[in-house]
DNA sequence: ATGGAAATGAAAATCATTTTCATTTGTGAT
DNA sequence: ATCACAAATGAAAATGATTTTCATTTCCAT
């Protein structure tokens, strides 16, 4: 494993909301910094395993990074402009866990989303 | 713009489920149907365009189309040896059809899985 | 039959992401 | 300071899904 370049959390932060690896590697190409794009994506990767930032994709498929509390919970996206809203998954999270037991499922955890189009678009 | 191949959709609700257009492609191939990739393709944005399947976004990117149609349903997966169990998702429906209102977001969908291990891993 | 439009698919192009691997850098012991 | 070894780096190649190109075939209306 490696452990993550901090310029590339530094340049996530000063992105403001989501960019993909390539967009991180533009911006600190075009701001003077040398770094090969591996290092961005092997740094943004360590992020997601270190919950410090999620990843979700855009339609297109491109993986997008933004920077996370480390609360668990959950997003609303705008399938159009990108928008993200955090929010609490209170019903989710006691459904994961009746049907897990039902099941007699161990170490479990769960994955929720929901995608729409907000109000602008 | 070039309308879909009838045998594409066939394929595609006898796969049941979600299914990518690689996947597709190699179910028709398997079946000893004469088909090109290209074509499948085609096929299946065409069938998006005209809503009659829906697409989403596996964990790698790869795109999955499944009918719209198609009895909703989530799944419970066992991270040991990937059996999976079909669970109906109630209590998320709810919470998604909630969420979005509450931000105003319209044409809504969501994901959601539970994945741990199962009784025999 | 004839001409043009639509459909098809093989091959090439695209593009994000991953892998490989040689080089550089950092660290700790001697 | 020197040596040894692990971790980090990045250029280049590989991968894999998806799209584009373009020549050919199939359909259909006249
Ligand atoms: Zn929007
Ligand atoms: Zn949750
Ligand atoms: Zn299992
Ligand atoms: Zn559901």
């Amino acid at each position: 494993m490696s452990r993550s370049n901090p310029r590339v959390l530094s340049t996530l932060e000063r992105a403001g909301g989501f960019a993909s690896a390539q967009e991180v590697y533009r911006l600190m190409q075009r701001e003077g910094e040398s770094i090969g794009l591996t290092t961005v994506y092997r740094s943004l990767q360590s992020l997601v395993n270190d919950k410090i930032v999620d990843v979700l994709r855009r339609d297109d498929g491109e993986a997008i990074y933004r920077l996370c509390g480390d609360a668990h919970h959950h997003h609303l996206v705008c399938k159009g402009c990108g928008d993200t809203v955090e929010i609490e998954g209170g019903a989710i999270e006691k459904w994961a866990k009746t049907m897990a037991e039902e099941f007699g499922f161990r170490e479990v955890g769960h994955t929720a989303e929901i995608f729409g189009l907000c109000q602008k678009c």
